[in-house]
DNA sequence: CGATTTTGACCCGCGC
DNA sequence: GCGCGGGTCAAAATCG
């Protein structure tokens, strides 16, 4: 499957090189927009289930060079950012993220290009660990949460640093019942190891986890198949890949 | 009782 | 200068 995505990736790489050529005026235009325009184009191009991790050095750096203004531009070397894209039932109207961290929630707002309020979090461990996060619903599919992180936890994983924390295991846990027999057990599974690729000690420790566990053979390949057959998952594979390989260069 | 959430008020940058 | 809109504050309410 990795293979696959690779092929595919190469494939949109060099289709991407090959326009970029022939529309080197692309650059120009979107880099040219301004901010709230350059957000918007943002969020439709990645339209899909998936991490735009550190917009700053991804492919979409060329809109970050929009940032004309000594505070937007300050705004963009210190603090990380990072969107993140989270499946969640349509239903459900809160906008509760379990990425492991501790969150408090200081403030929520109606903005005006979207009808789902936002919500504005602060790390627990703040103001030692000034780590902010906004979430609100995507405008195109209400089914899908957005999550932006500025910022970057200076500190270990909740999880791992206070395993007997209550609070956070029950966030955690509190996606297995609805999950358990609903088709988007896949899908919630992905997005918990998408949502922390950002984060190396906690993908790493995703990956041992994950090596520990037994699975039987038939789900592994039930999961494999439909995660392959879904264009979304390829494109936000793709898009992670292609996002990590332009971070280590 | 401390931590967290809620929510209206306030602040500030930006465009006109 | 003014109004709009996003972001933050802080008091009250709620929770465990």
């Amino acid at each position: 499957m990795l293979t696959e995505m690779c092929e595919n990736y190469n494939t949109l790489r060099n289709n991407l090189m090959e326009y970029m050529k022939k529309n080197p005026e692309t650059k120009e235009v979107i880099s040219s927009s301004k901010k709230r325009k350059s957000d918007e184009i943002s969020t439709s191009n990645n339209n899909l289930i998936g991490v735009n991790g550190n917009n700053s050095e991804s492919s979409s750096s060329d809109e970050d060079q929009s940032c004309k203004k000594p505070r937007e531009l300050e705004t963009c070397i210190k603090a990380k950012v990072s969107r993140v894209y989270f499946k969640t039932e349509a239903s459900d109207s809160s906008l509760i993220v379990k990425d492991g961290y501790q969150w408090r929630k200081y403030g929520q707002k109606v903005t005006r290009d979207n009808p789902s309020p936002r919500a504005y979090f602060k790390c627990s461990f703040a103001p030692s660990c000034a780590v902010k996060k906004k979430v609100q619903r995507s405008v195109d599919d209400p089914s899908v949460t957005v999550a932006t992180y500025e910022g970057e936890h200076n500190h270990p994983h909740p999880s791992q640093m206070e395993p007997t924390n209550n609070r956070c295991r029950n966030q955690m846990n509190s996606v297995a019942p609805s999950s358990a027999a609903a088709p988007s057990t896949v899908t919630l599974d992905w997005t918990k190891k998408t949502k922390c690729s950002n984060d190396s000690s906690y993908k790493n420790r995703m990956i041992n986890s994950d090596s520990k566990m037994e699975i039987p053979q038939i789900l592994v390949e039930q999961m494999a198949s439909s995660l392959t057959k879904d264009v979304k998952f390829r494109a936000a594979l793709a898009a992670a890949i292609s996002g990590q390989m332009l971070h280590q260069n």
